[in-house]
DNA sequence: ATGGCAGTTCCTAACTGA
């Protein structure tokens, strides 16, 4: 099985790079975040006539998620509250930034874990905050034994390897802060597996480039889109690639597609 | 170092992004 992640910064200005895309990489499940549209707006249709079943959750302007499945998935959801409930989600779900379903009995999630702005900001420990709602969503599910497999944009540079250049932590890059790391190795630590690293172990491999300042050029990235697998299905992967191919073109998302197989 | 981004919106200027 084949799936991809993919942050598109705007479904409907990618439109015809997804498409592209999806037609020389064929698969199974793609997970994209930053739609930035609302649901009724989204370009279904052109994905459904390639033959793809299409589960979305967005909102005008910011953020978004969607599922893109070969063949149908079951127990679709979006947000936390179907799986922790409305009084421990509060108002957490207004930004739509989760969703998941069911394929060959994996479940497959698609996340968009919020920027955080600058360190220590309000929008910083938001961020935090989320973190800890998708810990104990995920520790939902792996209680359930499920199998899973949650892709997305997380925001967070894992470590050193995993930026372009030296930070120290009085540096305070939001995506880099320890504080950020040790939410996302709580994650971790519930018994998944970062894919990338079961195959790649040196530094330099990276997701994300800022637009300014020609930082793909200079290779001046970070990896901040992940897949993170349960035992099973860690254990399973044959390989974990970022495609940049699609970086290169005119007018691209600041972000490239990651792709997992197992 | 002159300036070196992109997407969205009831603010074409202000915001978010990481």
């Amino acid at each position: 099985m084949k799936i991809a992640t993919w942050n598109v910064n705007s479904i409907r200005t990618r439109l015809a790079q997804v498409i592209d895309w999806l037609g020389e990489n064929p698969m199974d499940v793609l997970c994209l975040q930053e739609t930035k549209v609302p649901d009724a707006d989204f370009p279904r249709s052109p994905l459904e006539e390639l033959g793809y079943h299409v589960y979305i959750s967005g909102q005008k302007s910011y953020n978004g998620v969607a599922l893109i499945s070969r063949q149908p998935m079951s127990d679709v959801s979006v947000g936390f509250a179907p799986v922790l409930g409305p009084e421990k989600v509060g108002e957490f779900d207004e930004q739509k930034r989760l969703i998941t379903g069911i394929i060959d009995e994996s479940r497959i999630i698609s996340v968009y874990v919020p920027n955080g702005a600058t360190a220590f900001s309000d929008q910083y420990y938001y961020k935090l905050s989320w973190l800890k709602l998708l810990h104990e969503y995920l520790q939902n599910m792996l209680d359930k034994h499920e199998k899973v497999c949650i892709g997305g944009d997380f925001n967070i540079v894992p470590d050193e390897r995993d930026i372009h250049k030296k930070v120290l932590p009085s540096d305070e890059i939001t995506g880099t802060t320890e504080p950020e790391r040790q939410a996302l190795q709580e994650i971790v630590e519930l018994g998944l597996g970062d894919a990338f690293r079961k195959f790649t172990s040196e530094g330099g491999h990276y997701s994300w480039w800022d637009y300014r300042h020609q930082a793909f050029k200079k290779k001046r990235g970070w990896r901040i889109d992940h897949f993170y697998l349960s035992p099973t299905l860690y254990q399973q992967a044959t390989s974990c690639t970022i495609d940049v191919t699609p970086r290169k073109l005119p007018k691209p998302s600041d972000h490239a597609p990651v792709i997992v197989e197992f």
